[in-house]
DNA sequence: TGTTGTGAACGCTTTCACAGCT
DNA sequence: AGCTGTGAAAGCGTTCACAACA
């Protein structure tokens, strides 16, 4: 039986959309109308034949020997990336990661409002962080209906992060940002995504390294080209 | 000139080093004195082939027939990553987030200690957050210098996020974990490694958007090989 | 003329499959 | 017998280079 197929977008390209996205709103805050794919290279920091291929797979929205259109490209990567509508967010672990994040700026202006926090900790249940009031962990189903959820951001202890996902998972939830640093099981219908700031940290230490042991003479620093692995 | 070449592994590699780093960590913790690639690999969700292949980049450490040994494993991946030793963190940006870093364990218990958070706001200047002191951006220099500082993390706004980038490279710094949304311009002697948070959830979004417009009978979730690009 | 869109070449990564050890 | 280490093959992603077109 064949799958109701989506073009596919290849995923290398899927992770630049939202960078493009971000250079886009830069660039229509500064009135530009209009860029090549040359201009918008130089800004990612990326090759101009990327950008072209990349923008190809959402159509041909380019005009031969003019460029894109900043505001009609913008529309296009927010439906390709699904951000054409907003998307609320529960967090879970009301710890100082949690409540920062329930807080950050940079979720809600990208169209993901925080709408709930949750904890397992009486200590913190009940307790208000900017707007929003803690609430139980065991009520996750009942919030996350009645707040039309849906994603779920884990900010627990990793060892609580497995019975968080199991709670997101019972709750509904199909999508899944993760910040504890520990490899989660859940069913394959569900989408996961793994921030471990002390990889982050960890990956920088190995460059940080090779240029002590190089003699730190090179102008040029090595690079991972960002990847983290599943 | 031929530059002194340290044995070159793979950056795909190198990635999911400090994967196998945390669980090799569980395992121990767990009283595990051996393991073999198929074991490690469904801890790590991917391929027995491709653990093979990236812990034979640290060279031949394994036993065949038997497996690989769980801590002289695990001291070869951090001698590869350079995490023999501690690498002391500057936080720049007070705010909820930076505060939240700075307190924040996965850096400390990954050998990542958070020893000065520094801001441009007088009034944030000066007071305390667990333990340490906000200091003055413009001291930079001397903190790094007397603190022996070798990354820096940005949580400044995005606008205040150049001048941080610039006041780290000014102090010599060369590794630098960016949470501003922004692609900054740095000497390519500095490695920078982005972590957008809203990226991130802006690709859970593309994911949580097919499952609606594919009906969402599929068993198997669409997954990202969490990679962000740069 | 200037820039897009895209086959084709290239290079990196993953996977296969099995020789080589223990 | 069992598991590692690794050439070789297959699969992806990037870059080149140029035809197509405004």
């Amino acid at each position: 039986m064949t799958q109701l197929q989506r073009r596919k977008i290849p995923d290398a390209a899927i992770a630049r959309l939202p960078i493009y996205l971000q250079i886009l709103n830069n660039l229509a805050a500064t009135n530009v109308l209009r860029f090549s794919s040359d201009e918008l290279a130089a800004l990612a920091g990326v090759n101009a034949a990327k950008v072209r291929k990349d923008l190809s797979y959402l159509g041909s929205y380019g005009t031969r020997g003019v460029g894109y259109e900043v505001t009609y490209l913008t529309h296009q990567i927010k439906r390709e990336l699904g951000l054409m509508r907003e998307w609320n967010v529960v967090v879970v672990g009301a710890g100082n990661l949690g409540c920062a994040l329930a807080k950050f700026d940079g979720f809600l202006s990208r169209g993901f409002p925080v709408v709930a926090i949750v904890d397992n900790d009486p200590k913190k249940i009940g307790r208000t962080t900017s707007s929003l009031t803690v609430g139980d962990v065991s009520d996750l189903k009942n919030i996350v209906r009645d707040e039309k959820i849906s994603i779920g951001v884990i900010t627990t202890s990793s060892s609580a992060s497995q019975a968080a996902v199991d709670a997101l998972v019972e709750a509904g939830i199909t999508s899944i940002l993760n910040f504890a640093p520990v490899v989660l099981s859940t069913p394959s219908s569900v989408s996961v995504r793994n921030v471990d700031l002390g990889v982050e940290l960890q990956i920088l230490s190995y460059f940080e390294q090779m240029r002590f042991e190089t003699g730190s003479k090179s102008e040029n620093a090595p690079q991972l080209n960002s990847a983290g692995a599943r």
